[in-house]
DNA sequence: TGCCATGATTCCCGCAACTGGAAGGTCAAT
DNA sequence: ATTGACCTTCCAGTTGCGGGAATCATGGCA
């Protein structure tokens, strides 16, 4: 399969397919006489795997680790969900974090009254 | 005052004031005969105003509108609080992803025995 | 056989918002 | 005079691609 072929049914965009042989993380099995990248199967799971764990905000060198435990038959299922619990420990903070801001600026909107007047609580409140 | 007194004093990295005055986001009121960027008071609450914006989430270019804001003494409140509506329901949309993410990788991690098997429905789940 | 559309290649630039580092000039104090 | 802290500019790197240029390959049709 050719480069276009591959991004097609791993739904990515070629442009994305071809970064990720430029940076290793997912290899064509080949190339033709003429240079053309060449995808087998194999590299159609990887590329949807990655597609996949990408779409959980996994980073690319995450999705790199998980690709190698992926790949390899002698992992222990621990070692995988050390990474997902990374990851939702990551997930939890930042949404705490954006709680505490909504808070914040939910209190400041609501304290603004939002009207032709000069006065505003917003801009007094973040200039503190 | 010299960059490194305004950045101590701002609570920002001596690079991101320079930064900042690159973009023109805040201008030094003045260079010194030896090149050295001076700044005021004046340049001391714009700083701190942004970066305080900026650890709300609000983007440069966010900062830039509300900065014009601040120094307008004609400006209604009804723009200001525009913009901070705009970032609530960014932060809410995050959130919403987020929590998603999260509540699908929980379950994921959770059917996960996370033992020495190599069986793992963590990559099963990610590779579909 | 020639031609053209489509798709492949490499390479470089740009994004956001900085951060780090190199090479060099300035200032105050010893 | 020399140190050391501070300042300057410029260049490169970060993350994960996307856009676009210039060029080459492939396959079908007249």
């Amino acid at each position: 399969m050719n480069i276009g072929i591959i991004a097609r049914r791993a739904d990515l965009p070629t442009k994305t397919v071809r970064y990720y042989a430029d940076i290793g993380l997912v290899l064509p099995s080949g190339r033709s006489s003429a240079g053309y990248r060449i995808y087998s199967e194999i590299e159609l799971n990887k590329l949807r795997f990655v597609r996949s764990a990408r779409s959980f905000g996994f980073t690319v060198e995450e999705c790199r680790e998980l690709l190698g435990l992926y790949e390899d038959r002698n992992r222990s299922s621990r070692d995988v969900k050390r990474l997902a619990q990374q990851r939702i420990n990551q997930i939890e903070g930042k949404m705490a974090e954006l709680q505490s801001l909504h808070d914040e600026l939910v209190r400041l909107a609501d304290s603004c009254h939002g009207d032709d007047r000069a006065d505003c609580p917003i801009l007094t409140g973040l200039s503190k």
